[in-house]
DNA sequence: CTGCATGGTGTAATTGGTACACAATTGTAA
DNA sequence: TTACAATTGTGTACCAATTACACCATGCAG
């Protein structure tokens, strides 16, 4: 919680160090125990959801900041991100935090303007992520694709739009590199598409076509532990994985 | 082109009017005589070429500052239209016109800042369009796809990333109903996406997938005139074409 | 040891895409 | 008028990918 002195110097710095009028909102994917997970941060002092977010320096690319936004909350430094869509209507721009408004005159408020919002998406390890609030909230944590929180603002739908993206370039991408731990089993992979697209998939068949982009390589040892056969542990080909990222899986025309 | 007081005045009321540091770059394609055209700009006085943009009003939603900075350059009305990427590096940011560096102090320059650009790419019928250079430019034309000039900026980026998009959109979705007149032949249309994707396709495998799409009627009637078999004219079934829009002409997983 | 839930592998049927062949139409040149 | 070249309309055999399903293997519970 900022004091009025705080915020009044925070959005005189803001003013000076960040372009106005742009922000960045991420959505950050992970995945854990069998759940698709969002990162998301608790306002200060009230029930209030947002995903997060920060401002572009007036000298950094858009991309550095994105990366440097979610370093600040992820601990993480070498971010899978993607730019998706960009949110522009002027009724999207309110206060970021309802609580500070009034405490400024408008022409000082650095977030009392027009914000015009870059989004990304980001898809993490779990467990490599350190989730840390920034100066306006409290809380920030994973939140579970089926137990979701009312967004504030726009954000529900910037997380709408990101899940559409992400389920779209399933179709002609690969996935996982970036939300599964280094070593897992085709079932833990296969969770996760079905995760995603929300659908059960053919475990057959989810394995031989997986199989069949050549990005995985298939390990001697198997994971004990289950109460049931010990499946196999796979894990990507980062060089293959690489290039079907860049040619695309299916060729199409 | 304009005097340095003209262009003082412009500055001032572009401050004002627009929101600062962020713009917006159009490439609009179109199709004519068997070949895919861009939109272009040259600038006063010098061999420079750019695609068309513009800015955004201080209240206005993006997407009808798109629309509308088209509508100046084309007199078209309803665009279809589709942001596709944001370019927002720094060094991108140059003045838009050369000619008009110096002539004013930096701080009035409106154009003198870092501009964060977001591209929209527009599919419109050729024949609708009427040309219209803006303040900076003393021409506005069709340019060939296979003999495009130098352009200037990073606007030959923001064209290939369009035109990347473009092929892949092709994949998952229908075209052609805004690059097509309201009735064509097969062959015509096979054409378009040949061009768009330039290679050859084969004519008989193309003429079943598009009609397995369900969006096309076939006409009674057939264009006569040419030196051989008069072929069957097309129309779009915009209903089907919409939906095929929606939800994708391929279901991926 | 047996039952059962899960994982690994195989295979037939269906669908979709590719590569052709051949007939029909139209204007032109002989 | 006729033969021909170029182009369009339609069909079909073949291969690849996807789908649906069967069967066996493994590991723990009882």
């Amino acid at each position: 919680m900022l004091t009025k002195q705080q915020l009044e110097q925070y959005c005189v710095e803001a003013t000076q160090t960040y372009l106005n009028h742009i922000s960045i909102d991420c959505v950050v994917f992970g995945f854990h125990e069998g759940q698709m997970k969002v990162l998301m941060l608790k306002a200060n002092m009230e029930e209030a959801w947002y995903l997060p977010g920060g401002f572009v320096l007036k000298q950094e690319p858009i991309d550095n900041a994105a990366d440097r936004i979610l370093k600040e909350r992820t601990g993480i430094d070498e971010i899978f991100l993607q730019q998706f869509h960009v949110f522009g209507h002027p009724d999207r721009s309110k206060i970021h935090n309802e609580m500070y408004k009034g405490m400024l005159p408008d022409e000082l408020n650095f977030f009392n303007k027009r914000f015009i919002s870059i989004g990304y998406y980001a898809l993490v390890d779990f467990f490599n992520v350190n989730p840390a609030p920034d100066d306006f909230s409290e809380i920030c944590t994973w939140r579970d694709l089926n137990d979701l929180p009312e967004f504030e603002l726009d954000h529900e739908l910037i997380f709408k739009t990101a899940l559409d993206t992400l389920r779209l370039q399933l179709n002609y991408q690969p996935i996982g590199y970036n939300l599964m731990p280094k070593e897992f089993t085709m079932p833990e992979l296969q969770k996760l598409y079905e995760t995603i697209l929300d659908k059960k998939l053919d475990r057959r068949n989810f394995q031989r076509r997986m199989l069949g982009f050549g990005i995985l390589n298939k390990l001697e040892t198997t994971r004990k532990g289950g109460a049931h056969k010990a499946p196999y542990l796979y894990s990507f080909d980062l060089e293959n994985y690489q290039a079907a990222l860049k040619q695309g899986l299916k060729s199409g025309w």
